[in-house]
This record gives C-alpha cells, structure tokens and sequence, in this order.
RNA sequence: GAGGGUGUAGCGAAGCUGGUUAUCGCGACGGCCUGUCACGCCGUAGAUCGCGGGUUCGAGUCCCGUCACUCUCGCCA
C-alpha cells in the first residue's frame, strides 16, 4: 500500500450531530461557503448528504492558516478535526448539523476551481443553457441533488413493488427494425450491410407483446425509449418509461395494478396519500366537461353544452355555426379579487383560445341582480336566468363562450381558456389528482392523407361490440384503451391488446396497410401470434414526466441529468457532432447537405 | 414547418419619448475584521450592449436582416 493520496472520510456532512461531539472526525467535499473574520474562518462544508460547518480558529498553525486562507468557493478538500457542540446562541435551526461545528486541525486541498460561470445554487435564474454547458456544476445544486435522488427512490419504489408481485424486469434491445408508422425513427447504420439501419425503439412495444407469447406472464423494464421529434419542455428526444405487460388480464386489472403500484411509491417516496381508487372518465366526458384528453382535475371551471341556448339568442355568429351543426360551448370564471376582467384581460384569454383554432371567444359579465352585461350579453336579453342557472354563475363572476364547428377545436380551444384561468385565478389546489381517460377511440381520420389511422397504436383491442362494424364505421369505435392523467399531464397510456392474427391483419387493413406490408413491417409479430398468444395487456408510464410533476417542476430537465435543449442539443459535449470521413465510409454513408443559398 | 418572447461585465438585472463617462446586485481580485451562517466594511478590475447592415449630427434605444436560446402551435402510434 503506497503512501495515502488523501485523508478518507470517515462520515458525511450531513449526519454530524451533537451525539458525535468530541468525536475525531474527517470530512470530504465542497467549499460550499467561505466566511473568512481575519482569525476565525468559517468553511460549509457541502457534499450530497448535507452541510457541515468548519471553524478555523485563532489558535491554527500557520500551515492551517494558510490552507484556510488559501480556499476559494467549490475547491474540493479534505477536512480532518474534531466534533464539538455550538454555544447555544450559535445553533443555527436552518441547518441539520446546525447544532455542532467541526474544529478543523488539518485542511488538504484535493482539487482546487477556477471563478465559477454562474454560482451554484443560486436558484432557477441561470439561464438553462449555460447549466447545461456546466452540467457537472449545476449538479452539485441542492435542488438537482435532490431531484435526481427523488428520481432514484421513485424508480428503486417501482422496482421493488413489481418485483414482489411476480414481475421479471427483462431487457429488451434497443437495436431493432424500423418501423415508423408512429414517431420518426433514429436509425443506426448497419457496418455489415450498406444500406440497412437498426432503429432505436420507440418503445418496446412488440418485443414485450413477444414476451407475452413467450410466456414471461409478467414483464416490466425501466426502458429508455427515442422519437425524433421536436422537443418541448415535457418532451426530450429520449426518455424513460417504466414499460409494462401482463397476460390473462383484462382492462381493470392493469388499472388497479396501477392505482395500487402509485398508491404505495407516492407513500413511501413522499409519504402522500393517494386514493385507493382514481377517477375514471371517459374520453368524451372528459373532452365534454374539461376540453382535453388530459384535465387538470385540481380546479372546477367545468365546460357547459350552452348549444340550444345559444340558438335561441339573437345571436346570428352562434345561430349560423349551430345551424351548420357546430357547437357552442362556456365555462363560468369565478370572480377574482386579483384578477380583474378587463377588456386587456379578456383579450389575453382569446388569445389562449385562437391558438387552438378558436375564431373568437365571447363573453359577458355577471351583474347583480342576476344581470348580464357587456359583450354578447344584448343577444340574450330576457334569457339571463337561464343563462345564469345553467352556468352556475354568481355576481362577479364572467361567462366566457366559444363556439366552432368542429367539436374537438371547440373543447380544446375552451380548455386553453380553462387552463389560463386556473392559473391565473390561483384556483390550482396542491397535492397530485390522478384521473383514467378511458373509451378511447381506435382510430383518427388522417385528413391529410385520406384513410384512417390508429389513435394510439396498431395494437390496441377494440371494444367487443364494435367488432363487426370496424371497416364499415371506424370512426365510431372505441377502443381497450387508458391513459392515465396526473395533473393535467398524460403520464402513462395503454391498452389491452390484440391477440388474434385475423384481428390485427383487419385493424392493419383500415390503417392502410395491405396484408404484404404488413407481413414484412410486424411480419415476426404475426408469425408470434400463430403460436398461441395468450390475451395480454399492458401500460407505460412516463417516469421523467412523473418525477418533474412530483418535483412540483414544469421542465423534464429538472429530473434528467444530462438533457438536451429544445434544440435537440447538448450544450456541454456538443452533440451531436460531424464524424470522420472514415467513420462514413466504414458505414457506406453519404451526406447530402440540404440546399439553402 | 409557423408564431411570440429574450439576448447589456463571469452570473442576474436596470437603462423612459435616441443625447455626452452605460447603472445596480452577486461573483472575481486586493485590503481590514474573533462567532459568522446569503457575515460585514473599504477599494480595484471587468461590457466592441448577440452578430451584420441601415436611418440619424448622434443608436444599447428606431428600422431591416441574421444567429442563439426559450415558450407555444404543428408534430409527438
């Protein structure tokens, strides 16, 4: 054993108490903060357990001294001393070792730090693409340290509780056949054969409905799943989902899996009570009552049918459109003490509509005495009863209306609305309120292309009953399938799927996929299916979306370690990059830059 | 692919209807300080105002272009 590099820690900064006092102790880790009196230094000592403050006193050596003097903020160093308790008026409550201090008797310097770009800790303003580019900095923060601990306990939870009730966690490659019928594929070129390409998954969608057929009955992977698309702040390029199946189950099963699985993580990770049971609501209540397929649930604001109102109005915008077989549709804005309805206010509201196709958003206020005034409000003259019953409205409060032919931007652009005003009347209650959509429907027409598509995917089942009138009324039918919401964020979708070759060549044939195409994209799926598939089912949640919602943060950076930006891009290592010419060829690659003068 | 926002010392910001030396806080550097814990006090350095062009006697400020970041729509089975 050569001479010692350093002094080894014998604990951490973060589990000196007075318990430990007079203790002879060595601690490693960060200057977090340096507070120099000209013959006391105080040093915070920081490393990921915590904080403890050192004290050089006026009685150091002169080598003491000199180290003390000679630190600067995040040098990495050594400290070997010994335990004591803080005069009472010195304890400091804000701190888990507040009420000890450790008297230095030797500092070693084990690295030393440049100025730093931006100081750590400093809370969210840093602009998020120079934490990026110093990554390794901003993750010496408190809050990142605490994130991606969350994200571990989450994670380790999940483990643990699958595995007690049978579950194999099994990998499955992420080297596969493309098949970009959803999102657009990354593809990784084949060395061997020039001109072929692996794709990272998308998800591990079919190699687990094999491993269903192959009789793993219970399957679950923390499973790193890529789409290249764009990026949003929810969204990155590549993700985490706890992907999961199970055979000879129907759709409840997966359901109360779910509430039982998050029921026990949110208690043992954040000790937060979850109901036993989540609301269940079907994808057209949910777009009738809320405008989304993924409502907030911790606020009212609730969405009103106002059609046949409407239609008895003088009103010839909403009379017109309700002739053409459109819809008309409101929600009441509660009376806000800090938020007044001004024409500025209003307009910032029909903003949020337009984006989602809205042509415009009426209004009209409620007055006392069960009157209505400005905006539309002439149009329903001697109809201000039932216009204010049927809204629920009170004094104060404001009855905003869209009305559109098309049922969907109708309810969705009603839903930027109800979004905007939860936010802005502070009407958002904490804590997490977890919802099913279920009944969704199995197919989506393309208007683009002019056929149908599958709404979620090619695999889930269609309900029992509309099993006959799949080619004949696709639009109608309702598929086996559930997305779970959690605070108006999808956060897990799944279904029960097909296990019947007959049955998914027919579901291939309405998505425009002749039965040779579709032998040759998801041929090894149906030849898997001739073998005696059982009936399975399964969901996939999102785990960077759940942890950034447990984390109470907006961005799914907050919980990943190394995100990219909203460019696709890594500020610290730059990727991506350029390869060598040799690396091209050895692929049989060329690149064709796109031509712009 | 489209629209909005932002870009001023290392970081975060101020800079009004164009006007002479571009402010402030934090950080850095130097000095003082025996109990701080976001220590305090004194001092110093540090900015071609994202980049390019234009208008003007004069541009951080107005106009055009461009780049970067960011939010949103599209896209995301």
């Amino acid at each position: 054993m050569s001479e010692e590099l350093f002094s080894q820690r014998t604990t951490t900064c973060g589990s000196l108490t007075k318990a430990n006092d007079g203790a002879r102790v060595i601690l490693n880790g960060w200057v977090h903060r340096n507070r120099n009196h000209g013959s006391v230094h105080f040093i915070n000592l920081r490393d990921r357990y915590g904080i403890t403050q050192v004290v050089v006193d006026d009685d150091a050596d002169e080598e003491l001294e000199a180290a003390a003097n000679s630190l600067k903020l995040e040098f990495c160093i050594a400290v070997t001393g010994v335990v004591r308790k803080r005069p009472a008026e010195m304890v400091n409550p804000e701190m888990k070792t507040g009420e000890i201090e450790v008297k230095a008797e030797k500092i070693e310097i084990l690295s030393t730090c440049p100025a730093l770009p931006f100081q750590i800790d400093d809370g969210l303003k840093t602009k998020e693409d120079l934490r990026l580019k110093y990554r390794y900095l901003d993750l010496r923060s408190q809050g990142m340290q605490k994130r991606l601990k969350l994200r571990h306990d989450f994670i380790l939870s999940i483990r643990n509780y699958l595995s007690a009730r049978d579950f194999l966690e099994i990998e499955t490659p992420t080297m596969i056949k493309s098949t970009p019928e959803g999102a657009r594929d990354f593809l990784v070129p084949s060395r061997h054969y020039p001109g072929k390409f692996y794709a990272l998954p998308q998800s591990p969608q079919l190699y687990k409905q094999i491993l269903m057929v192959g009789g793993m009955d219970k399957y679950f992977q923390i499973a790193r799943c890529y789409r290249d698309e764009d990026a949003r702040g929810d969204r990155q390029l590549e993700f985490t989902q706890l992907d999961l199946e199970m055979s000879f189950v129907k759709r409840d099963d997966v359901l109360s899996l779910m509430e039982g699985l998050f029921g026990h993580v949110f208690k043992e990770v954040m000790d937060y009570d979850l109901p036993a049971t989540f609301r269940r609501l079907t994808y057209a209540d949910a777009m009738n009552t809320y405008g989304s397929d993924k409502p907030d649930l911790r606020f009212g604001v609730e969405i009103k049918d106002v059609a046949d109102m409407a239609a008895k109005s003088s009103f010839s915008t909403f009379k017109e459109i309700i002739g053409k077989g459109g819809f008309v549709k409101a929600v009441c804005a509660p009376h806000s003490e800090t938020v007044d309805f001004s024409r500025k206010y209003i307009t910032s509201l029909e903003d949020a509509a337009k984006v989602y196709g809205a042509h415009g958003l009426a209004w009209m206020k409620v007055g006392e005495n069960k009157s209505l005034s400005g905006g539309v409000s002439k149009f329903f003259e001697g109809m201000e009863d039932e216009v204010i019953e049927r809204m629920g409205a009170a004094e104060g409060d404001m009855i905003l209306l869209v009305a559109h032919q098309d049922w969907k931007r109708c309810c969705t652009s009603l839903s930027a609305v109800r979004n905007k005003l939860g936010k802005d009347l502070n009407l958002i209650r904490k804590g997490f309120e977890f919802c099913w959509i279920i009944d969704f429907p199995l197919f989506e027409y393309n208007e683009e292309g002019g056929f149908w598509e599958a709404a979620h995917h090619m695999f889930s089942m269609p309900q029992q009953e509309y099993l006959d009138t799949l080619e004949s009324d696709p639009g109608r039918v309702l598929g086996d399938l559930y997305d779970l919401v959690l605070n108006g964020y999808e956060v897990a979708s799944g279904s029960i799927r097909i296990h019947d070759v007959e049955l998914q060549k027919r579901i291939f044939r309405i998505c425009n996929f002749d039965d040779e195409t579709a032998e040759q994209r998801f041929g090894f799926l149906l030849n898997a299916f001739r073998y005696s598939p059982p009936p399975h089912g399964g969901i996939a949640p999102g785990i960077d979306r759940m942890v950034m919602i447990m984390a109470e943060e907006t961005s799914i950076h907050e919980v990943i370690a190394f995100p990219k930006n909203t460019a696709a891009v890594s500020p610290m290592d730059d990727s991506p990059s350029e390869v060598d010419q040799k690396q091209l060829d050895e692929l049989h690659l060329i690149v064709k830059y796109p031509e712009k003068p």
